[in-house]
DNA sequence: AACCAGTTGTACTCTGC
DNA sequence: CAGAGTACAACTG
C-alpha cells in the first residue's frame, strides 16, 4: 500500500550520475519536516533531431517521432539515450555542426526540473523512508508549489599559519551558538580545559550566546569534531567569505593531507550497501584562471559572502571582510589589515604571534569574523535574496551568474508547450554585430537646475510593448500584421512567450515593492534586465542579432524621439544615454518650478508614448518614463583638453531630505585607480565650487601641503592586473613595473609613482615624484571644473613673482 | 562557461623626421 | 622628439 505522504520543501542541491538503468537523480531538500533527500532513478536522457536528418546513430539510442518542430517549422524526432554519457559522445561526435541537434546541453536534473514548472519551491508526494537525521523519498512525484524555507546556517571561518600550512582552528557560528575547534600549540601551556571539554570563555552576562572552545590535541582531532559539530547541528546553508577558494579548499586539502574524509555532506553515513554510489563533498579548483572554485557538498550549500554580494549587484572599492564591514556594519576585524604597509604580512604574523602567545585573543578573532559575515548576510538580506533569486531563475542557490541558464529554465517549458524545441548553443550562424545603448552627444557647461528623466527598465518595456520574442520571430505569419522589429525582423502579436514572462515578473515586482519585498524586487529587476544581455550573448541558445536589434533599435529611436518632444517643450536637452534624458531648466528656477515642471514633462510623454504606439502599431505601450532627479548644480565637462562634452562623465548637487548632497558619475572620484589626493580634492572642489564659496586658497593649500610632503599617504595608485604578470610583453604599464619589483604580485598593485618611476608600496627605495602628482593628479581634477570659471589650476598656483620683488 | 555595448583617460610604443 | 596609434583599466547604463 502506498501510503500519499505530502511535504512542501525548498530545492538545496541537485546531482545526477549515471546508472545501468538510466540516469539518478538526487535532489536534496530543506521541508517543513526537516531534510529531505530525493531520488529519481532510471531516467531517459533526451535530445531532439530533424525527422529528415538520417544521421547514422548507435544501436542504444532509441528514435522516436514526436509532435514538436524547430523553430524553422521542420518536424524533429526525440533521441532516447540510456546514460547521459551516450548523449554527451553524441553531441561531441557533432560538435562541428551545432544545427544538428536540440537541445543536447540540458542536463538531466535541469530538464526534470523545469518541465515540471519547479524551480525551487516543490511539493512531494510519495512514500518516505525515515534515515539518520532526514528523509528519503524514492521517485515520488514532485510539483511546483509556493514555499518559503527557513534555512538552517552555519557562519564558518579558518585560521591558518599559511596558504597551505597548519591549522590553528575553525569557527563556526550559527544564530544562536558559537564554537572553537582550536588545535593547542605543543609548546603551549595545557590550557584549563577539561578533557576534549569545552572550556567557555568571557561570559557576558547581557550576551546569551554560548561560546565554547574545544581544545584539541592535533588538527585530525579538530577536524573530526568540527565534521561532528556539523553533522549534529545540520545546517542547510555554509556561509563564509571567500569560503569555498579558501576555506573548505583548505579543509579538502588538509583532510587529504591527514588520510581522513572530507566528511561535509548530508546523508553519508545511512545507505551501506550503495556505498560505492555515495557523492561525497568536494571542493572543485577552477578549471580556468577568472572562474571559480565549486563547492559540491550533498545536501548542503555554500553562500560565499563575496560572491553573493556581487552577485546581486553590491560595489565596493574593496571586498576584504575588513572593508565591507567597516562598510556595512561600521565595524572592524579585531586584527585590522589597513594599518600601513606589508599589510598581508603583519595580519599573517600577528596570527602566528596570537596562535603561539595569545591563544584566546586568536580564538576570539575567529569567532568574530564568522560574526561579521553573518551580520553581513542580515543587513543585506542576502539569505532572502538568494532564496528569491533560486525561486525567480531555477538556478541553483549558490550559482551565480548564470543568465543564459536562468532564461532557458524560464522559457524553455512554455515553447515546449506550443509545440517547438529549441535549438543547440551556437547553432546560430549569424553574427551580426548589434549596437547598445544610443548614447547623446552632450553640451558642456556649468549649471543650475538640470532635471534627469529616465525609462524605468527600458529594454524590459520594450520587449513587452513590441513583443519581442524568440518563438514570435519565427512564427509570424502574417506580414500585415505583425509588428516591425530592425534587421528585418517582424514579430508575432499574440504567439510569443517572453513578453508574457515580463509582464507576470514585473506584475511581481510591483507587489513585492507594495509589500516592501526588497530582496524580491531586486532580483526581479536583475533577472529583467538580464534577459537583453543573453538574446545578444552567443552563449545563448536563442542569440540572434534581429532579437538584439529589434531592442536596441527600438531604444535609439525612443530616446532621441523623447529628445525632441522636450526640445518642442522648450527645454534643451543637454545629455542622455541609452535609457535618460538631461534636461536644463537654468538659473531662477524655485524648487517647487523645478518639481511641477519635471512631474509634467513625464506626464506628456507617457501620453504621448501611448498615443504614438496605439497610432502608428496598433500596441499598447508598456514604456514607462519617470522624473528621477532634480540637480540643483550640474557641470557636464569636456573631454579633456577639448571643447566637446565629454560622455558618461558628470556630476551634480541635489537635495536630498533637506541636505545637500554630491554626486559624481565616471569622474576620478568614483575611479579607484586615481589617488586618494585627487580623489578627495575633487570632492572637496566640486563641493565649494557647486555651493558659490571660495576655493582658490583650497587649491593652493592643497598644491602646498602635497610639495610639503603632507600628502604622502594619500598618493597610492591602486591598479589591477586583469591578466596573468607574465603575459605582459607588448607594454609594460606602470602596475606591471611596479608589480615586477614585487616579491609576491597579487592581482591588486598598489604603488607611487617616485623618482625611480612606478615602485611597489612594499618596497619604496626613494620619495614621490611630486611634480608628478601636481600635473597628473590635482591638475587635470581642478582644470575640469575650472575651465567654466575661465580660471585655471596654472593660474591659481602659479608663484606671484611681483610680491616676491 | 557564457551578459551586453559604449566611453574616457593614462601611459606606453612606434613612426617619421 | 612630436604625433599617432595601441594597450589597459575602470567606468555608465
Amino acid at each position: 500500500m502506498r501510503s500519499n505522504f505530502k511535504v512542501a520543501g525548498f530545492l538545496l542541491t541537485r546531482s545526477w550520475r549515471d546508472t545501468p538503468t538510466g540516469s539518478s537523480l538526487t535532489f536534496w531538500v530543506s521541508a517543513k519536516t526537516g531534510p529531505v533527500q530525493i531520488i529519481i532513478e532510471n531516467q531517459k536522457p533526451v535530445c531532439f533531431i530533424r525527422r529528415d536528418n538520417k544521421l547514422k546513430l548507435a544501436k542504444n539510442i532509441e528514435r522516436k517521432p514526436v509532435k514538436l518542430k524547430t523553430l524553422q517549422h521542420d518536424d524533429v524526432d526525440a533521441l532516447y539515450f540510456n546514460q547521459q554519457r551516450d548523449l554527451n559522445q553524441l553531441r561531441e561526435h557533432l560538435s562541428y555542426d551545432k544545427t544538428q541537434l536540440f537541445e543536447s546541453e540540458i542536463k538531466p536534473t535541469e530538464r526534470y526540473l523545469m518541465e515540471r514548472f519547479i524551480t525551487a519551491s516543490l511539493e512531494i508526494t510519495g512514500e518516505p523512508i525515515q534515515r539518520n537525521g532526514y528523509l528519503e523519498f524514492k521517485n515520488p512525484i514532485i510539483k511546483p508549489t509556493e514555499y518559503s524555507p527557513k534555512l538552517r546556517w552555519a557562519s564558518l571561518d579558518i585560521e591558518t599559519e599559511d596558504l597551505r600550512g597548519k591549522l590553528y582552528s575553525i569557527a563556526v557560528t550559527t544564530a544562536d551558538y558559537e564554537q572553537v575547534f582550536f588545535v593547542k600549540n605543543a609548546l603551549q601551556k595545557t590550557q584549563n580545559s577539561e578533557k576534549g571539554g569545552g572550556w567557555l570563555i568571557n561570559h557576558d552576562e547581557n550576551n546569551a550566546l554560548n561560546k565554547k572552545i574545544s581544545w584539541c590535541n592535533s588538527e585530525k582531532e579538530a577536524l573530526q569534531q568540527f565534521f561532528g559539530w556539523i553533522k549534529e547541528n545540520d545546517p542547510d546553508v555554509l556561509i563564509g567569505w571567500n569560503v569555498v577558494a579558501f576555506d573548505l579548499d583548505f579543509l579538502q586539502w588538509k583532510c587529504k593531507q591527514l588520510g581522513i574524509p572530507f566528511d561535509l555532506g548530508r546523508g553519508n553515513n545511512s545507505l551501506d550497501q550503495n556505498k560505492k554510489y555515495q557523492q561525497n563533498a568536494v571542493i572543485l579548483a577552477p578549471q580556468q584562471s577568472g572562474h571559480m572554485h565549486i563547492s559540491r557538498i550533498p545536501g548542503r550549500v555554500v553562500l560565499d559572502g563575496i560572491t553573493s554580494l556581487r552577485g546581486a549587484f553590491w560595489s565596493f572599492e574593496s571586498f576584504a571582510l575588513d572593508h565591507v564591514a567597516k562598510e556595512l556594519l561600521g565595524r572592524k576585524k579585531l586584527i585590522s589589515t589597513d594599518s600601513n604597509q606589508n599589510q598581508a604580512l603583519s595580519k599573517l604574523e600577528e596570527i602566528r604571534r596570537q596562535y603561539k602567545e595569545d591563544p584566546l585573543a586568536l580564538a576570539e578573532y575567529n569567532l568574530e569574523d564568522c560574526r561579521l559575515v553573518a551580520d553581513i548576510f542580515a543587513k543585506t538580506d542576502m539569505m532572502n535574496f538568494s532564496i528569491q533569486r533560486a525561486k525567480m531563475t531555477g538556478l541553483a542557490i549558490d550559482r551565480q551568474g548564470g543568465s543564459a541558464a536562468a532564461f532557458d529554465n524560464l522559457y524553455l517549458p512554455h515553447l515546449h508547450r506550443k509545440g517547438f524545441v529549441a535549438p543547440d548553443v551556437g547553432s546560430q550562424q549569424n553574427k551580426t554585430a548589434s549596437p547598445g545603448g544610443y548614447v547623446m552627444d552632450s553640451q558642456p557647461g556649468l549649471y543650475d537646475n538640470v532635471l534627469v528623466l529616465d525609462f524605468k527598465s527600458l529594454y524590459p518595456s520594450i520587449i513587452r510593448t513590441f513583443k519581442i520574442d524568440p518563438l514570435g520571430l519565427a512564427v509570424h505569419t502574417d506580414l500585415n500584421d505583425s509588428i516591425p522589429g530592425f534587421l528585418g525582423a517582424e514579430f508575432s502579436r499574440d504567439k510569443h512567450i517572453l513578453p508574457n514572462i515580463v509582464s507576470q515578473l514585473w506584475h511581481d515586482r510591483d507587489e513585492a515593492k507594495i509589500e516592501h519585498n526588497q530582496p524580491l524586487s531586486q532580483a526581479i529587476k536583475i533577472i529583467m534586465n538580464s534577459f537583453y544581455g543573453v538574446l545578444g550573448s552567443s552563449g545563448c541558445r536563442f542569440f540572434n542579432p534581429q532579437l538584439a536589434s529589434s531592442i536596441t533599435k527600438r531604444g535609439h529611436q525612443i530616446i532621441q524621439t523623447t529628445k525632441t518632444i522636450i526640445e518642442e517643450q522648450g527645454y534643451p536637452v543637454i545629455y542622455g544615454d541609452t535609457d535618460s534624458v538631461f534636461v536644463l531648466l537654468g538659473e531662477n528656477q524655485t524648487e517647487a518650478n523645478c518639481q511641477t515642471i519635471g512631474k509634467q514633462l513625464q506626464n506628456h510623454l507617457n501620453h504621448w508614448w501611448s498615443k504614438y504606439l496605439c497610432d502608428e502599431f496598433q500596441i499598447e505601450s508598456n514604456l514607462e518614463i519617470e522624473f528621477e532627479t532634480h540637480y540643483l548644480r550640474f557641470l557636464m565637462p569636456t573631454i579633456r583638453g577639448a571643447e566637446k562634452g565629454s560622455k558618461k562623465r558628470y556630476a551634480g548637487m541635489i537635495n536630498n531630505n533637506g541636505k545637500n548632497k554630491m554626486i559624481f558619475k565616471g569622474l576620478e572620484t568614483v575611479r579607484t585607480d586615481w589617488t586618494p589626493l585627487a580623489r578627495e580634492f575633487q570632492k572637496t572642489l566640486y563641493h565649494k565650487i557647486f555651493n558659490n564659496l571660495p576655493y582658490e586658497q583650497f587649491i593652493k593649500d592643497t598644491n602646498d601641503a602635497l610639495l610639503n610632503g603632507e600628502k604622502d599617504d594619500k598618493l597610492i595608485y591602486t591598479k589591477r592586473l586583469r591578466r596573468p604578470l607574465e603575459s605582459y610583453t607588448s607594454t609594460q604599464p606602470p602596475q606591471v613595473k611596479a608589480a615586477r619589483k614585487m616579491n609576491n604580485p597579487g592581482r591588486k598593485i598598489q604603488y607611487v609613482i617616485t623618482l625611480n618611476g612606478p615602485e611597489p608600496i612594499e618596497n619604496l627605495t626613494t620619495t614621490a615624484n611630486y611634480q608628478h602628482y601636481v600635473d597628473k593628479q590635482l591638475a587635470p581634477v581642478a582644470d575640469g571644473i575650472l575651465h567654466f570659471l575661465d580660471t585655471s589650476f596654472e593660474r591659481i598656483t602659479a608663484r606671484q613673482f611681483d610680491l616676491l620683488s
